[in-house]
DNA sequence: CAGCTGACAATAA
DNA sequence: GTTATTGCCAGCT
C-alpha cells in the first residue's frame, strides 16, 4: 500500500513528527514503517534530505545513543548542542539519554514491540 | 544504461 | 557470549 509511496517520503515525514527535546533511532524509525532491516536506508534518507533545516535529523541518532559518526553539518559536536539545546541530557559517555529521550509514538501506539 | 555505495540494524553462525 | 554477513531504497559514478 503506501509502500509505492516510497520510503524517502515515509522517513521524512517521521522524522519531522519527533517531538523537540526527544531523539529516535534509525532502527526505530525503520521499525515503524514496517522496514527493520531498512534502518540503513533511514540513514540515507538524511544524507539526501531535501527538506535541510525543517528535517530535525539531529533527533536523529544511532541506537546506541551516539550521534551519527559521518554527521556532516559545519562542525563536530553540532549535533550535541542542538539536542542540548532543545534540554536532551547527554550522559558523560557521550551519549544520548536513550532511556529518558528516545522517543515513543504518542499513546495511540503503545508498544511495536515483536512479539506481543 | 547498469552497478556500486551509503547517516544502520537485525539475523545467522 | 561475540563476530560476520545480509537486507534495504535511492542517489551517484
Amino acid at each position: 500500500m503506501r509502500r509505492q509511496a516510497g520510503f524517502f517520503p515515509r522517513v521524512y515525514d517521521l522524522v519531522a513528527r519527533i517531538p523537540r527535546g526527544r531523539v529516535a533511532t534509525y532502527g526505530q524509525i525503520a521499525r515503524m514503517l514496517g522496514a527493520p532491516r531498512s534502518a540503513r536506508i533511514v540513514g540515507w534518507a538524511m544524507h539526501g534530505n531535501p527538506h535541510g533545516r525543517h528535517m530535525p535529523c539531529h533527533r536523529v541518532i544511532q541506537q546506541g545513543g551516539s550521534c551519527s559518526p559521518n554527521y556532516r553539518v559545519g562542525d563536530p559536536g553540532a549535533q550535541r548542542r542542538l539536542l542540548e539545546r532543545e534540554g536532551v541530557r547527554f550522559l558523560l559517555d557521550g551519549r544520548v539519554d536513550m532511556q529518558a529521550h528516545q522517543w515513543q509514538p504518542g499513546p495511540e501506539v503503545p508498544r511495536r514491540r515483536r512479539g506481543e
